[in-house]
RNA sequence: GGGCCCAUAGUUCAGUUUGGAUAGAAUGGCUGCCUGCGGAGCAGUUGGUCGAGGGUUCAAAUCCCUCUGGGCCCGCCA
């Protein structure tokens, strides 16, 4: 919108002066200065000229300065530059001020009259995003959450620029971590339902059968060799072995969903593992892979009879053993194909529930129930897979060998993030000890791990309690609601604030902070926005800046002048994080403005007009921007 | 052994893609501000040789090299 016309024409200004100058640089940059003072926008373009024309960067830039200003005035009398004034600073760089009255006036009566401003980046684009993909085994801990979040983020995002998303969670049901379930119930003979009434089926699987079968393949390797008959059995498709897995599974993964739902997020489709292999999938890419020749046999060695893939970065991998099994990598190639349109796709689908926000929840089928209605999932233009970096060589050679195929890998996206750590406090308070001050990796197999549902009830507890204290008059359900939304809130916002490369360190006691840099601010902020508006009566807003001259107010107004950037710059990034940082920004000032200038107080009713005006337009991007992150907008909290 | 990632305030992190002016938040500690538009807030204060050394440059937290410390990946496991 606005901002980028103004750092446009800026960007013109200086290469018009640089043309009557005869000089020729296009390496300049413009970039806003560290200090309002230096006004909005600075231009480097003298330093780098220094050297070459013998002159002191001061004296290039006002030599320049001089130009700009007839650029400025050729411009033509109608139409109003965004630009209000260019001055070469003793430092040498030129600083631009924007024309905030323009652009808050554009901005402004933008926001204003549309309820929803929409952005058209995606243009219908048919995408595909792949995340959570939790095993069906086990609960869901704060690491599955990081993935969740992140996926679910982005598909807000998208879906909200005008992409057409189709969400997929993978459910990997004939694993290896199935299997160990399995041999719990089948020959420790284990109870099929919890003894504990009150705990979640998942969390039982994981926490109880899944930890007491990993303790006891220490003592009784025989256990080992019946987990790896029951495997081969699962692949294989065995009724009566698979017809038990498959009530395990999917019991275990619908209360995984459950806590999914709990934190907002939403799928299209569900695919079954067991379901792709059944559908011989596997056998159609080998086949192809062999006659393309992607894959060959190595007749001797010490990969002899097997498939192998010659990798440009990680040389040879072996795709399909000697006694003729697939590897783990192998089984991903024609999920990978499927998306991004390679291999076609026959799946028959069926209904599998309906979700939170009421839309359709569907599931791959291997009976044909005659369902046609279903949407298309697959194939799409690009496709995004959200999985921890651990696995970034393997979805390296994925993209490889897709490129084989017809050069696909820029289309196949690995959304890579760091896994999440226990601080040491916390993991102490687990009862582990940690080496130093470490952190502390996540284990679901030693049990070392916090339950996703412990700390959202957690937080819940502590969100009720602040209600409570600061609004007796909240009760029943509303109550409820609210601490829940709270809640949901603070975990979000924690999961997705930081960068996506880096490790996260959870800390239970930071995380259950409902101030400062957290999700509850921003909800504060909203709410304090709304409430502005109610008690304002006010009949029409104003799109009238010229009343809005504190710095405060200008810092606001350029701060919304720039919400259509942050979401591009997102897209184009795939960080998530941007939008939790614009937020931020815009609750903080928000809260200042707030604190230092009369809003309904004000005496003057223009004024008074002009700033609930700008507290409606920063309300609605408030509004958006913390929708993208999942966090729900609460009018009173 | 090979590859990738990371190191900024007591702690948790922005800032590094595209070098630029006095390195920013949050949290913790200390101190102010509610008869006032909601104090889940605002302000002040405390706290940093940007891991170390070298190089490039008019200019380095940012780019290059070396080193140190930490993490991850590298199986006919999944």
């Amino acid at each position: 919108m606005s901002f980028e016309k103004f750092v446009s024409e800026a960007n013109e200004a200086v290469k018009f002066a640089l043309k009557q100058l005869s000089i020729k640089n296009d390496s300049f940059s413009l970039t806003e200065p560290t200090r309002d003072e230096f006004g909005d926008l600075s231009c480097n373009v003298s330093f780098l000229l220094s050297k070459e024309l013998q002159k002191s960067p001061y004296e290039i830039a006002s030599m320049l300065v001089e130009k700009i200003h007839q650029f400025r005035n050729s411009g033509g009398s109608d139409s109003q530059s965004y630009i209000l004034s260019a001055v070469a600073h003793e430092s040498g760089y030129i600083n631009f001020k924007a024309n905030l009255t323009i652009i808050g006036k554009e901005v402004i009566s933008y926001i204003l009259k549309n309820d929803r401003p929409k952005l058209d980046i995606g243009k219908r684009k048919r995408v595909i995003i792949e995340h959570t993909s939790v095993n069906p085994n086990k609960a869901l801990h704060v690491g599955h959450l990081r993935n969740v979040v992140i996926g679910d983020t982005m598909y807000r995002i998208l879906k909200e620029t005008n992409y057409d998303v189709t969400v997929l969670n993978y459910v990997d049901d004939s694993g290896l971590q199935v299997a160990d379930v399995l041999v719990g119930f089948l020959f420790l003979k284990l109870p099929v339902t919890p003894p504990n009434k009150n705990m979640k089926f998942d969390t039982y699987c994981g926490n109880e059968v899944y930890a007491k079968v990993n303790e006891l393949y220490e003592k009784d390797a025989s256990l080992i060799e019946r987990r790896k008959s029951l495997l081969k059995k699962l692949e294989e498709g065995d009724p009566e072995i698979s017809k038990f897995a498959s009530e395990i599974t999917s019991k275990v993964l619908k209360d995984q969903l459950r806590t999914c739902w709990r934190m907002k997020a939403r799928y299209d489709l569900l695919n079954f593992e067991s379901h792709i292999i059944r559908s011989k999938l596997w056998e159609k890419t080998f086949e192809r892979m062999r006659r393309e020749n992607i894959i060959i046999k190595e007749t001797e060695g010490e990969n002899a009879g097997c498939w192998v893939f010659g990798s440009d970065l990680e040389g040879t991998k072996i795709i399909v053993r000697s006694n003729g099994t697939a590897t783990y990598i192998a089984k991903d190639i024609p999920y990978a194909l499927l998306k991004v349109g390679t291999l076609q796709d026959q799946f028959k689908y069926r209904v599998f529930l309906t979700q939170w926000d009421n839309s359709t929840l569907w599931a791959s089928s291997t009976v044909d129930l005659n369902d046609t209605n279903h949407p298309n999932f697959f194939p799409a233009e690009d496709s995004i897979t959200v999985i921890d970096n651990r696995q970034t060589r393997l979805q390296k050679i994925i993209q490889e060998i897709l490129d084989k195929f017809e050069s696909n890998s820029n289309r196949y996206l690995h959304l890579s993030y760091g896994p999440v750590l226990l601080s040491s406090r916390t993991a102490m308070a687990l009862g582990i000890r940690p080496d130093d001050q470490k952190s502390v990796q996540m284990s679901g197999r030693k049990g070392i791990f916090v339950d996703a549902d412990f700390v959202l009830d957690t937080l819940y507890g502590k969100a009720k309690e602040e209600t409570v204290k600061r609004n007796p008059e909240i009760t029943g359900e509303d109550l409820e609601r609210t601490s829940e939304e709270i809640a949901i809130s603070a975990m979000r916002y924690s999961l997705i604030k930081n960068d996506l490369d880096k490790e996260l360190k959870f800390d239970m006691i930071d995380s259950l902070s409902l101030d400062g840099n957290s999700g509850p601010y921003l909800q504060y902020a909203y709410a304090r926005c709304c409430r502005l508006i109610e008690k304002s009566n006010i009949g029409s807003f104003s799109e009238d800046t010229s009343q809005l001259s504190d710095p405060i107010e200008y810092r606001l107004i350029k701060h919304l002048s720039k919400y259509a950037l942050v979401i591009q710059d997102t897209i184009n990034n795939m960080e998530p994080k941007l939008i939790a940082l614009y937020a931020y920004d815009l609750a903080t000032m928000f809260n200042l403005f707030y604190e230092k200038l009369p809003i309904l107080k004000e005496k003057d009713a223009k004024i008074s007009q002009a700033r609930i005006s700008l507290v409606e337009t920063i309300r609605k991007i408030l509004k958006i921007y913390i929708s993208f992150v999942g966090i729900t907008p609460l009018e009173r909290m």
